[in-house]
DNA sequence: GCTAAAAGCTATTGATCGTAGCCAAGCGTG
DNA sequence: CACGCTTGGCTACGATCAATAGCTTTTAGC
């Protein structure tokens, strides 16, 4: 029996995708052993449970997440550091929606908590935005909130095809990117 | 053995009493019957399956949330009918967890299904809500999809521990629904 | 009261997570 | 090079769950 290579890594990697394949649908281990060639207890090798594949798959997505935004956030400001924010979780739960359902699935246990930490980094990525917006600081935490509301509310209906279909979802989406960005606006230095 | 006096609505009405205090976890069909006094397979003289239990939750759910909105709004306009529906569903959802997750997490067969029907009479509301600011015939979808998303995406996020405890929430929900209606107001007859 | 449908039950099948214990692969060290 | 020990695979098994089959009793209708 020739071994297969594995590592914890590789194993959590094999299984985010395979999350994102089959979603909504549920993973689970003895799948997840075939898509890699093994049978299902040597994962348990690698892994310790389901659960704890899960928390691994949720830490790589935050993660994703997280460098995404930073990424397409470069050099941005205002509306655009808006926009580019919004459509990258939008991308993501499209693309990724076994690794979304996976982050906000989990609560993290504490605030060391290795996901608690990644999580943070995404809540930073959008205080940057606001930063541009110039907001009375008592305003901050609130327009954070409002902010993870509208595109966590609008990507996750949309990947559950809760809008129908008769009208364009992007303008729809545009649309609603520039109606908070006029509201954020008008909040400035006030 | 005498018998438990069931009904199919009544095993839905337990099942989504039940699916409400034990969520995040799923449903079971032996814990539903241990909840019943009954013996697992003897539900199955009641509902077809699990996923037949959880779209009649569904449509359980869809229809009271419809019922809830329908009467909080009886008399009210523009911001308090927005503040009002707002806050049904945030409630709906704190409360009833269980039968929320079952609404959104299962997409109707055709225009035909009851559950269609009951979802459309939800957004139907949300309609009502706009027809208060008067907004020009083209921003009206966008609109309806925009409050979908901020109210769900609040509303979720909440219900799974997404915000930090270190401010209030109540008053993130009405700067919230506040910000919202700035903007629609902002948007009425131009 | 008789019949038949309805509603309970036990027994069983198949899928899944997870554990126990075995065995080979491959690395390190003498 | 050989020996051994860790590593990573395996088979076998137990527990739990959904769902079906088939039996029995209750209960309603005539």
């Amino acid at each position: 029996m020739p071994r297969a290579g594995l590592a914890p890594a590789a194993v959590t990697l094999a299984a985010a995708d395979l999350a994102d394949e089959i979603s909504p649908a549920p993973l689970s281990m003895s799948l997840l052993a075939e898509r890699l060639g093994v049978k299902g207890p040597s994962l348990y090798k690698h892994v310790d449970s389901l659960a704890d594949l899960t928390r691994r798959i949720a830490l790589l997505g935050a993660t994703e997440l997280g460098d995404a935004l930073r990424e397409a956030m470069q050099g941005l400001a205002g509306g655009d550091a808006l926009a580019a924010a919004a459509q990258v979780v939008r991308t993501f739960v499209k693309e990724h929606p076994g690794r979304y359902a996976a982050t906000v699935g989990i609560t993290p246990t504490g605030p060391e908590d290795p996901l608690a930490i990644a999580l943070e980094r995404t809540l930073g990525s959008f205080a940057a935005v606001l930063r541009g917006y110039h907001l009375a600081p008592e305003h901050e935490i609130h327009a954070i909130r409002l902010l993870r509301s509208v595109v966590h509310g609008f990507a996750t209906l949309e990947a559950s095809n809760g809008f129908q279909m008769d009208t364009d979802v992007d303008e729809s989406f545009a649309w609603t990117v520039a109606f908070v960005d006029r509201g954020l606006r008008g909040l400035s230095d006030e």
